[in-house]
DNA sequence: CGATCTCGCAACAAGTTTTGTTACATGTCT
DNA sequence: AGACATGTAACAAAACTTGTTGCGAGATCG
């Protein structure tokens, strides 16, 4: 499996979460996304440390939101999922004195930050509620 | 080893090249990268092809540049790498079917798809000679 | 012409990282 | 008490990249 693919995933069960009637286990939510329940539970810590989740052991328990979907952005789980790398392309560091190394490696890196900076200034602005919008419009386009 | 520093190495090597009085073999390049010279001639392969660098066999052989680095560009060598992922984040794909997920893929993908043309779009218009300059620059002020 | 050098390529080994799994402890509800 | 459910640590498995070995072919030198 390449790539890290937790912070779709995350949205996704948010979503869900906020949809659906109760708390939903973990096990469940490891169905929903063919993985298994300590996966879940690994993934959703950094939710809940960040207070976005909450969960309840026992009869009854599970995980639910714990606070509105319009009160997390985008940038607000990215965060939870401790800042995971955006970028595949990473400098060489091979002979960290040599001066072309670090002439290139400069270079790559100012385009680097500019598309970083580009895509969390993006990840600011978007709340969970406009993709859960967004879901209900497709949803209405295909009832008609 | 979490990442993909073809590309650096990459550049890394044409500068020299062009620098270098004579061909390279690839089993110094192998020592100038840390690595030994059968990857070395698997990841060149790409730019021979395109016509960046040319190789020959026999006593005297190795590596040389085919063009001067102001013909070539930092996505001119991306491309000749195969184009490689740029992004470690991925869309998940556990349940294709449901909206919800792809409601959330959308809006991933829609700034996933502006930085990647950020990101090309910046590639393009940097030529090698300009961060092979840059290394000269350094040269300057050191010697200084 | 033979020796040496060098690349080309395929097949395999090793290492790394992520994900999946098991096991057990803790807390909660009926 | 018993059934649920999470929390966490330790370990196993899977996937992917890089590294290595071996052999073949072409080029140069003496």
């Amino acid at each position: 499996m390449r790539g890290d693919s937790r912070l779709s995933r995350m949205l996704h069960v948010l979503i869900h979460l906020e949809r659906g009637g109760g708390p939903m286990t973990s096990e469940m939510i490891g169905r929903m996304l063919n993985t298994n329940p300590v996966v879940v539970r690994r993934t959703m810590a950094g939710l809940r440390e960040r207070g976005y989740v909450q969960s309840e052991k026992g009869h009854g328990g599970g995980w639910t939101l714990a606070r509105p979907l319009d009160k997390i952005t985008l940038l607000d789980v990215y965060e939870a999922l401790d800042r995971p790398e955006l970028f595949c392309l990473v400098p060489s560091s091979d002979h960290a004195e040599c001066l072309v190394e670090i002439a290139v490696n400069d270079a790559l890196d100012k385009t680097r930050r500019e598309a970083e900076e580009l895509l969390l200034s993006r990840f600011a602005t978007i709340r969970l509620s406009q993709i859960a919008d967004d879901f209900e419009t497709k949803v209405a386009a295909l009832a008609r």
